[in-house]
DNA sequence: AGCCAGGTAATCC
DNA sequence: GGATTACATGGC
């Protein structure tokens, strides 16, 4: 895999228009996410990578004056269509129009939220992943730990995807739907060692590259996305609650499963369904946004992938570069 | 060695 | 329908 360096092409003013509180830090940089490669954060900047049609591009985040600024470093031709889809993608990803103030009234009503809430107010769901990538992370969790899913991101990303350098900060990009379906199951399971995600993932790729994002919208989605084979109720609610940015929807797993029951049951473990019914007695129509708080208030004091010190880029950078030979 | 991981589909009754 | 089981792999 070679390096690609992307050159500055735009900087976007992005206001955040949503009323309520607004936490940059933790909009950006979730202290429960896995390592991935594809973004990196310090407490200053974030630096992410996205695919948008064609195009590779390196974004690098700051906040100020309740406005983020995104600059922009791409691989090729930047044209005006991709100023609009970048923006769009920005703000949806980040939520950078949605509002706070219906949840943190809510929330500010249950004891178990008072915490969360008080280190975390203002945080949106981030999910900078479009459906096909969200859904990829989504099977890589699936009845496994979080060590193997890192290893198969990793494997993924680095046989299939791109390495970047911009700003000085070096990033893995994704590989595209139509470029995944070029990998046949066997090189998945024996090069990527994905086990018996190799006959479902290129599932994915086929259903991606024949249904856009666009074209998606307005569907039953949680219902749509179990059509593909390895789609089951979690994946699909992931993909809901994270790229739909619905927030009263959460996937339930092994492992929030005994978060959430410590937080609001004081209990070591407790029934899904019984969660699911509390958590919407709680919080009703917010109960997906409650679950992000209380997962992440979980790991704000042992982040899984912590931020990173500026002076520590060159290690991570270099890290990075030395998957590439 | 055996069990379990941030599930899903197939196969039972 | 709900309950049961195989599915790959790696870490403890």
């Amino acid at each position: 895999m070679t390096l690609l360096h992307l050159d500055h092409a735009d900087t976007l003013q992005l206001p955040v228009t949503g009323d309520g509180p607004f936490n940059i830090l933790h909009t950006l940089w979730k202290p429960s996410h896995y390592a991935t490669g594809l973004e990196a954060h310090t407490r200053e900047s974030s630096w992410r990578t996205f695919r948008v049609g064609d195009l590779t591009a390196g974004v690098r985040l700051r906040y100020e004056d309740r406005t983020v600024i995104a600059d922009i470093h791409t691989d090729g031709d930047y044209k005006p269509h991709h100023r609009e889809q970048l923006t769009a993608r920005l703000i949806a990803s980040y939520g950078l129009d949605e509002d706070a103030a219906a949840f943190t009234a809510l929330a500010e009503q249950v004891p178990a939220m008072r915490e969360p809430l008080a280190a975390l107010a203002g945080m949106r769901q981030s999910c900078p992943e479009d459906y096909f990538e969200i859904a990829v992370i989504a099977l890589l969790l699936q009845n496994t730990t979080v060590s193997r899913t890192t290893t198969m991101t990793r494997n993924l990303l680095t046989h299939h995807g791109k390495l970047v350098h911009f700003d000085g900060i070096t990033l893995r990009a994704w590989f595209t739907p139509a470029e995944l379906a070029a990998v046949t199951a066997a090189t998945l399971k024996e090069k990527d060692r994905l086990g018996y995600r190799a006959n479902s993932l290129p599932a994915f790729a086929a259903f991606f590259t024949d249904h856009t994002s666009d074209e998606l919208a307005g569907e039953d989605l949680v219902e749509v996305f179990q059509e593909i084979k390895g789609v089951g109720p979690y994946t699909a609610a992931v993909m809901a609650s994270h790229a739909s940015r619905d927030p009263s929807v959460f996937g339930i797993d092994v492992w929030n499963r005994k978060i959430l029951a410590r937080r609001i049951f004081d209990a070591a473990d407790a029934d899904p369904t019984a969660i699911t019914r509390r958590m919407n007695d709680l919080f009703p129509g917010h109960a997906g946004t409650a679950a992000l708080y209380l997962v992440e208030h979980e790991y704000l004091n042992a982040p899984v992938a912590p931020l990173l010190d500026p002076a520590g880029i060159g290690a991570w950078n270099q890290a990075l570069e030395a998957t590439a030979a």
